[in-house]
DNA sequence: ACCTTATGATCCAATACTATTCCAAAAGTA
DNA sequence: TACTTTTGGAATAGTATTGGATCATAAGGT
């Protein structure tokens, strides 16, 4: 039986996530387990783990357990996954602007009320970058709800994806100081409420606004 | 039962908003009930609720419940095929006179040698609607192209793989009368012209008045 | 023989879950 | 308005579970 080494196990467990036995967010059994029912030794099984995790097909937390992460061939496009920040704000000077006119067009009470609370979960986290990200990341995806269309939406969940990836964060750890995001949080707040009194333009001039300021710190941060 | 940790839990929660068995602006059950039917402690209940929070599918509001805010990952492919007509108006709103202003800055003499040569193709096509709907694509690629930035041109070629979708090219079958691509040729003229002289906002404005022009072809279409 | 690999055991550090308690915000009610 | 109930938020301590790392040993292939 020369099919117990880490390389076969991992292709068993691979194969188990691609035909949907584990799905994205699922947590893997514990590597005791797994190992006991692959009939492996649990060092062979971290192996075949590990290598998984490699492939960018698995998260593995100490103490918590081994997460499914994509889907292997489905996950993110190239165009997206290797775009360089600035293009990232090149794309989103585009969009962002223009889904204010459509929010203001568009925009009910409870999306501004949802953005509202947002917008508090971004100030009380002065102190926390990785929280204020995702908060960020949450708001602008709230953003894009308003327009209630599905295809812009989807666009700009595809740019979000990439803040996850490593340069961005990394990118993130330089720039994202407490008073830079004091003065994000001051923008969201000006875009907030520039669409609840349904000013158009004005919504579209402050996202520009924080846009700009989004992109000279990146420059500032490339710079160095 | 292995499967009771916050990470599991959150996996359901997240199944049951996207099933549809909570819907948009719903309210979950209390915390306290959710935790007794899962069977965990509350406290993990809350992980798993503020875990979905970070995704920004939940709006957690204390002293009065967890809110559904989001649909969830809108599958890949489905909010491109399925987009209406508008909502790629919308979009391409959005994108487009940007791009215009990126052209500007970035174009290169043979860049908008390629596009007069597709605006010639789409002159001679008067008659034919599907070859001027190709050279139409063609055209709006090639601006996209100009900007050198990967993700936009992605962008542009996920929004143009919907036109060839039944709905759309019935539409444009109802829609694409001679007198209109007329109207284009030279609208695709004017915005070609402002990129040359290199005036980025009157670009931006030929390519909205163009934008305009189409909405107004579809709704006119939609409401026969 | 030599080298590579898997094993099985052990200990460690990180994390998660439970249970309990108290608090504060919101909603319902008289 | 004032009172009560219901809601989520937070802190704590104890226990269980998890992956990480190391090692001597055994098996298999060269």
């Amino acid at each position: 039986m020369a099919w117990r080494n880490s390389s076969n196990v991992a292709v068993a467990i691979r194969r188990s996530i691609t035909d949907g036995t584990y799905r994205r967010h699922d947590r893997l059994p514990a590597s005791r387990q797994l190992a006991e029912s692959f009939g492996v030794a649990r060092n062979t099984l971290r192996d075949a783990l590990q290598q998984l995790e490699r492939e960018g097909l698995l998260e593995i937390r100490p103490g918590s357990g081994a997460y499914v992460t994509g889907l292997g061939d489905q996950s993110i496009p190239k165009a997206v996954e290797e775009a360089a920040p600035l293009e990232l704000i090149d794309a989103r000077f585009a969009l962002e602007p223009h889904i204010c006119r459509l929010c203001v067009l568009h925009g009910k009470r409870e999306d501004f009320d949802a953005m509202d609370h947002l917008c508090r979960r971004m100030e009380s986290a002065t102190a926390d970058p990785t929280a204020f990200a995702e908060a960020d990341t949450a708001f602008h995806k709230a953003l894009a709800s308003t327009t209630r269309s599905n295809l812009l939406i989807w666009l700009i969940e595809q740019i979000n994806t990439v803040r996850s990836l490593d340069e961005w964060t990394r990118m993130r750890q330089l720039t994202l100081n407490a008073a830079m995001i004091d003065q994000y949080n001051v923008q969201h707040r000006d875009i907030l409420n520039a669409l609840r009194s349904r000013e158009p333009e004005r919504a579209a001039a402050k996202m520009k606004e924080h846009l700009e300021t989004a992109r000279l710190s990146l420059t500032r941060a490339a710079e160095t």
